[in-house]
DNA sequence: GTGCCTCGAGTTCC
DNA sequence: CTCGAGGCAC
């Protein structure tokens, strides 16, 4: 591989590298303490942890909580490595209607300005997991799972035992990553499950976590043992187009070798489509395998490029869900969860119930209104039922995944039941909770006062797009919340952590059950390497209501530094300039400024702030640096007629090069594209001595 | 004011 | 994963 030297890279290439490295470096590593058989060489594997270490020192602050330079060349006790995938796998818009089904099929032609009808693929939707596998010289490189869509897990030896896999593809582009799904057979399922249960070990549920299980087995001889099926629907990373449209491309897929489903038909609209669902559910029970939809996809890979894609899911497909499985149960009681924001959540306990394959216990009851049986805006749902304690109630899994109550039974109602009366005071800390105008949740009102929020909100501070402390998550923090030797009641008592272990003579933390010295190194270590903490996680972190990932990562660029975000938002009152310049921020709206606000100017909140910020050295994060793109950071307005495209992708197209997309034309304003029939936004550009091109020159500057 | 499109927050089970 | 709602374009 070339690489690129250390100086030249952007800020992404570096993290995107560092992650490769560490992967690699563990791979090597595991190659070499587990197999006894090293896959490269020790110059290679040298080679690899001294560029690390130079991209590390470069970017201090991507240095990772799994840095190979941290490890002693010891093996990873556990877990698999990381991969992070060159084009990410993106989860599917769902649908459960034939109206859903037209409804999309009229937002795509709607989006592509296209008035006949348009292809589709439909296919089966395989309920197993999804595996990238990376094809390089047609040599299998590379298989990972899905992960969260951006970082798979390195499952290469175990995909290597799938026979359905092959090893090596003749006649295949140079890079090929071939994206399917690996399952389990009906069949396959209940002779594992007989083996299993004569063999004394523990049963699946079903065949999806059978395929988790099996495929994510640390030791791959297990998972050969197991008998995996996979079929091949999609792709990621090409060095060369498969196919025109994805149709052919699946049969490319196809010839190369790869098993793909024998329900893929082409349709020439909604309706062949929903004639093509029935067909797939009728034939559901006799298949073999589970499945639980049909997918359709946009047939023209051309179009489907153009459609491109919202935040996680593209434009061109749909996953039409088949109906959810339902069964009915008792309710025991309902619970009060206490969140970080104060939300009062109820939750079903329930007689534990098989739906979907899995036994549920708990169900969410979403809200107030929800129990009483009418939605926020007070209109009836389930008829106006309401749910009663002792009540039987149908449940299914929402998306196959979160337990909910759907219906009540009124006639087993025992006569003598009474409505549930939400509590009106926290049942943690007993502060009034209270229902703002128009919110539909109920919330303690107790703050940092109350201790289901400060742990919830410390939960938060450590989760994965915030601190993301190794060797510190949800049930470390709780631990250490209630412990009477070295409590954590707030983010800035953890990086006091070890001074305050270290002045205790007598109850040493690496003394205590279920931890050890090196635990308790590597915990401080981790602790210690978070104190340099980029602004961006910083501001997430705090768990200010309404500001969540991507509100911080705005603000984090638009003012840079800790100092200027901080000193912003204790000044900004609405209409003063810092509300307005706050506020001007694309997507930060005045609910968001206020939140902000309200919690830089709480005297109690600030305090806990600012201990905090005292223990940290914040990264200033810069303006997002240009891409490769000519447009990147520049503000586009586009006027008057487009001919090659719609607004909605012209505008898409526009931000996925890092493009603005205003509506009207300003001093800030950098470029105007001009169709015919432009009016008098080219006038004021004119004006303004802003630069007026075409659309044809519009399409040669994005290089389309 | 209305109608997208996203984001934020809360949730379950393995 | 879903619901509710914030933010913004029309």
């Amino acid at each position: 591989m070339k690489e690129k030297p250390v100086e030249a890279l952007t800020e992404r290439e570096a993290a995107e590298e560092l992650a490769r490295l560490a992967a690699a470096i563990a791979a090597a590593n595991r190659a070499y303490h587990t197999l006894d058989a090293p896959e490269i060489s020790d110059a290679e594997y040298d080679a690899l942890k001294r560029r690390n270490a130079a991209i590390e020192a470069r970017f201090p602050a991507l240095k990772r909580a799994d840095s190979p330079s941290d490890q002693v060349g010891a093996a990873l006790a556990e877990g698999f490595g990381k991969v992070v995938h060159r084009v990410r796998m993106l989860s599917l818009e769902n649908a459960f209607s034939a109206e859903e089904v037209t409804e999309f099929d009229e937002r795509v032609r709607k989006f592509l300005n296209h008035s006949g009808a348009l292809a589709y693929t439909a296919e089966p939707k395989i309920d197993g997991l999804s595996l990238s596998l990376r094809y390089e010289e047609g040599e299998l490189v590379v298989a990972a799972t899905r992960g969260d869509g951006e970082v798979g897990e390195n499952v290469t030896e175990n995909a290597l035992t799938i026979a359905d896999i092959p090893r090596r593809l003749t006649g295949a582009p140079r890079v090929l990553e071939v994206r399917g799904e690996v399952y389990m057979s009906h069949a396959d399922f209940a002779a594992l499950n007989d083996r299993q249960a004569a063999a004394g070990e523990k049963t699946f549920a079903n065949p999806r976590n059978a395929a988790a299980g099996s495929l994510r087995q640390l030791d791959a001889r297990i998972t050969a043992s197991r008998p995996l099926k996979f079929f091949a629907y999609s792709w990621g990373e090409l060095s060369e187009p498969l196919a025109k449209t994805q149709f052919t491309a699946i049969a490319r897929l196809k010839s190369l070798g790869f098993p793909t489903n024998p329900l893929t038909v082409l349709c020439d609209g909604p309706e062949a489509m929903l004639a093509h669902y029935r067909l797939v559910e009728a034939q559901r029970a006799t298949l073999g395998y589970d499945i639980d939809g049909v997918v359709y996809k946009v047939d023209d890979l051309a179009l489907q490029a153009r459609l491109g894609f919202r935040s996680s899911t593209p434009r061109w497909a749909l996953a039409h869900k088949f109906p959810a499985e339902l069964a009915w149960t008792e309710l025991l009681g309902i619970d009060i969860q206490v969140g970080r924001t104060g939300a009062l959540s109820p939750v079903a306990r329930l007689r534990p119930v098989t739906v979907g394959g899995v036994v549920v216990s708990n169900a969410t009851l979403h809200n107030e209104d929800y129990i009483a049986g009418r939605d926020s805006k007070g209109q009836p749902i389930r008829g106006g039922k309401d749910i009663r304690v002792g009540d039987w109630v149908q449940v299914y899994r929402a998306g196959d995944v979160i337990p909910k109550v759907a219906d009540v039974d009124l006639s087993r109602r025992k006569s003598d039941s009474k409505p549930f009366v939400f509590p009106d005071r926290c049942p943690e800390c007993g502060s009034p909770a209270n229902r703002e105008e128009g919110d539909s949740v109920r919330r303690c009102t107790g703050g940092l006062i109350c201790p289901a929020q400060a742990v919830e909100r410390l939960k938060h501070f450590v989760s994965r797009g915030a601190f993301d402390i190794e060797g510190l998550g949800a049930k470390q923090v709780e631990m250490f919340f209630n412990d009477p030797i070295l409590p954590v009641k707030t983010p800035a008592d953890i990086f006091t952590l070890a001074a305050r272990d270290a002045a205790n003579p007598l109850q040493k933390l690496k003394n205590r059950e279920g931890f050890g010295e090196v635990s308790v190194a590597k915990l401080f270590a981790a602790i210690e390497a978070r104190r340099t903490i980029p602004l961006d996680r910083l501001i997430f972190a705090l768990g200010i209501r309404h500001v969540g990932e991507v509100a911080a990562g705005l603000l984090a660029r638009h003012y840079g530094t800790w100092e200027a975000f901080e000193t912003a938002v204790t000044r900004a009152a609405p209409g003063n300039p810092e509300w307005q310049e706050l506020t001007s921020i694309n997507g930060i709206g005045a609910v968001m400024a206020q939140s902000l606000a309200d919690a830089f100017q709480n005297p109690a909140e600030r305090a806990a702030i600012d201990a905090l910020v005292a223990q940290l050295s914040v990264q200033p994060v810069q303006a997002r640096v240009a891409t490769d793109s000519p447009v990147a950071g520049k503000t586009v307005v586009f006027t008057g007629t487009l001919e090659k495209m719609t607004r909605a992708e012209a505008k898409a197209r526009a931000e996925a090069l890092g493009a603005k997309v205003a509506g009207s034309v300003s001093a800030r304003t950098d470029l105007v594209v001009a169709g015919p029939g432009a009016g008098s936004k080219a006038k004021e550009a004119e004006r303004l001595g802003v630069p007026i091109i075409d659309e044809d020159a519009w399409l040669r500057l994005i290089g389309a």
